[in-house]
DNA sequence: GTCTATATCCGGATAGAC
DNA sequence: GTCTATCCGGATATAGAC
């Protein structure tokens, strides 16, 4: 935690938006300041505004790059051939992202509202395409009749709702494995699918 | 909006928490003033102070009363005989309260955070009665032999947040149906515990 | 690259007039 | 019961020294 003067750009900036992730994910965006970002650092506050124009574009840059590894990790690790192989994988992705990267996930829907107008329309866009990805599977599975869907997009909704309910309750020293939660939440995807 | 001097309270009273309740709904409790909620009211911030001790009380009696309501309505609601005629109870009670209160349950889980240590208790405490009203149902229906759970509290989360999802998509001039979104959440719920 | 100091504004909450 | 006026603290963001 050396604070002496020189250059350490490559080491503030990425910590910068390390403390203002946890710290969002942890009070909420608006009850967080940047006095209070730049105290988890070890800067003053006004350093902050060597790496951030303001505060608004914090959060949405720590947003965007969270999208932008979501979609890009899941492009990496989709796979299966049948409807269902290709759900199973889609579930344990996505169960793991969760586990991996909580605060970023979490941030991602709660503080959505705290975008301005343009911000939240970018964001939305790479919501809608992750989200697109889980409707091709169902609607494959519903048309080849491995699935039975009472409608596309509110079992869509409804599925990634149930898998995001990890969040809110999940903590690593649980007496559940993380590969047990997996297991359970495939066990009850496909049961919503009626596969 | 007549502002006259006079006595107002039976209406002002009211006014102010329904006006807390849309806006912190929307923006988020941190990101609302106390002249932003005057203001829609038609009074100035000082009178707010008439009927509140402070912002943090009157977030917390809009979460109260709102749980209170919400576990009365339950307890006038129960009924059926097998666990499968309760779960559909339930399921259909609680889709309802979701369309009918949006706001109330919509703030009730995205503010928990910003309550006092002592307040979040309380309102968890009872969080958790509504939650074990269909813990029991699930768990009742795992020992008969009618549901096939492989987890009673994961469960139990997983279909209250499949549940709560409607909250984040509905809106009351959709192309869907309140009923026909019932009965789809119905039939999910039923696959999700394999009935 | 960071700090100190500061401009500017807005927040919650209170006192006293009407 | 409400308003006006105000206290006081803390917010974001900037300017200039080091």
């Amino acid at each position: 935690m050396a604070r002496k003067t020189g250059s350490h750009a490559d080491i503030t900036g990425p910590a910068i938006k390390a403390s203002a992730l946890r710290l969002f994910a942890r009070s909420g965006y608006a009850a967080v300041s940047m006095r209070e970002i730049a105290g988890d650092v070890g800067v003053r506050a006004g350093a902050l505004y060597l790496y951030t124009p303001d505060k608004q574009t914090l959060l949405f840059d720590l947003l965007r790059e969270h999208m932008e590894h979501l979609l890009a990790s899941w492009t990496a690790a989709k796979s299966g051939a049948t409807p269902l192989e290709r759900l199973e994988t889609f579930v344990h992705f996505h169960v793991d992202y969760h586990f991996d990267r909580s605060d970023e996930v979490f941030l991602s829907y709660m503080e959505l509202r705290n975008l301005s107008p343009d911000n939240f329309g970018r964001i939305e866009v790479m919501r809608r395409r992750y989200e697109a990805e889980l409707e091709a599977i169902l609607c494959d599975g519903d048309a080849s009749g491995a699935f039975h869907l009472p409608d596309l997009r509110v079992t869509t909704r409804a599925m990634i709702a149930m898998l995001n309910g990890v969040l809110t309750w999940y903590r690593e020293d649980g007496h559940l494995s993380r590969d047990s939660i997996r297991k359970m939440h495939w066990q009850m995807a496909r049961g919503m699918v009626q596969a």
